[in-house]
DNA sequence: TTCATTTTGTTGTTTTTCCAACAAACACAG
DNA sequence: CTGTGTTTGTTGGAAAAACAACAAAATGAA
């Protein structure tokens, strides 16, 4: 079952053994729900109670505060966390939910893993994974606002070129954008940003040829 | 001692008793240690090993990538935790911290955590502090992120604005930025975005007065 | 209170970015 | 290969933001 694939494959779940998956299912109280087209599935200013996982479907995380002046943040695939509070009815959600199609999350409580019946050591090993799927969202974020703070597009370029560059070890690499992808991530126009990948080719910054950078020393 | 101080107060070790913090010192491998003013701690590019935690002094965390074009980010104050990594010689550090003054930094291990040696609980009890920890640090880059998404100034303030309504759960609030620190956060000239207030309260769309705000819908 | 300092608002000029339109290069199915 | 659609680079005018300089208001210490 398609469904059974995504849990079982889910990084939230690494090393967990599939035998335990019931125990699991049992301790967290989890639930499996089906949602139609466009249901909103959690509103923006709403108490969090129950974690998200998104098994099949897809979700459009936005916002729409005071002035309804929708913003979008991002579309969430099969695989990933959403709506985690760890001071239930105590936080509110700053975000909102609606579904792009038929969609099948999985609800559960985080409180079970904190408390103190875990024999084996699974959800010591559950929170494990998402202290570290939460690590990397983290230094994802951290990097993207870097380069987002950069007050001229050529420093943005430059700021995500030079991150690339470390994080690959390495002055030439690919990117995982087309021109208009690369422009959208770092919130620039795209002919702008074309403009001043020329100049920063003509001053002796770079070479490109499609998504292909190497970094020179001018 | 002050330095004791920070570390009992530190959120990380809630709930956890204080004759118990000799086992974790012990089981983490801590280790106290002393820094000159103007001292690299940490360089971007090189492996990670031991997470940090901040008990006296201040830290410069700043990037300085391919270009040397130096970028600045923060400034941790004592009982911050930085240099986390999850997969020890796997991960590289993407930034670089140096002291600003005389500086006492803790280190310790991670993985223990993550080992069956833990009959009291209280390594689980340090890794939801943990969790809890890093899932705040998230909402805040999300929402940072949000602001400087937006592609006009305007935008970045509504955009603050409304979330900041949102999470106060009132239309009328006080902020924790002068206008230069709003400006600095939003990543705009305070000039021009004093200009766009002016806008915004002659457009009806708020009242303020240093820093304190009230929205309204025009 | 007065005076010095900091914060905030305003204005005009310069610079940068956005926007729209178009041409060249490329990708790819038939 | 040809033709179609997409991606990329380029340009000029419009809009916005940055910058600099200054005035008004608020703050805080003597």
């Amino acid at each position: 079952m398609k469904q059974f694939e995504i849990l079982k494959n889910a990084p939230i779940l690494d090393g967990i053994p599939e035998e335990e998956f019931d125990f699991l299912i049992t301790s967290l109280n989890c639930q499996l729900k089906n949602y139609p087209k466009d249901y909103i599935v959690l509103k923006e200013g709403t108490h969090l109670k129950r974690t998200g996982f998104l098994i099949q479907g897809a979700l459009r995380q936005y916002c729409n505060h005071y002035w309804d002046n929708p913003i979008e943040l991002s579309t969430l695939q099969p695989g990933t966390l959403f709506a985690l509070s760890f001071q239930v009815d105590k936080e509110i959600s700053l975000v909102s939910y609606q579904t792009l199609c038929h969609t099948v999350i999985l609800w559960f409580d985080l409180e079970p893993l904190f408390e103190f019946k875990d024999e084996k050591g699974y959800h010591r090993r559950l929170i494990s994974n998402l202290l570290q799927a939460m690590n990397e969202q983290n230094q994802q974020l951290l990097a993207h606002r870097t380069h987002l703070s950069q007050p001229t597009t050529r420093e943005k370029i430059l700021s995500y070129l030079s991150l690339e560059s470390l994080r690959q070890q390495a002055d030439e690499f690919d990117i995982p954008f087309d021109r208009q992808g690369l422009a959208d991530y770092l919130c620039v126009e795209r002919s702008a940003m074309s403009k001043e990948l020329s100049k920063l080719k003509s001053d002796g910054y770079l070479i490109t040829s499609k998504n292909h950078f190497k970094l020179l020393k001018p």
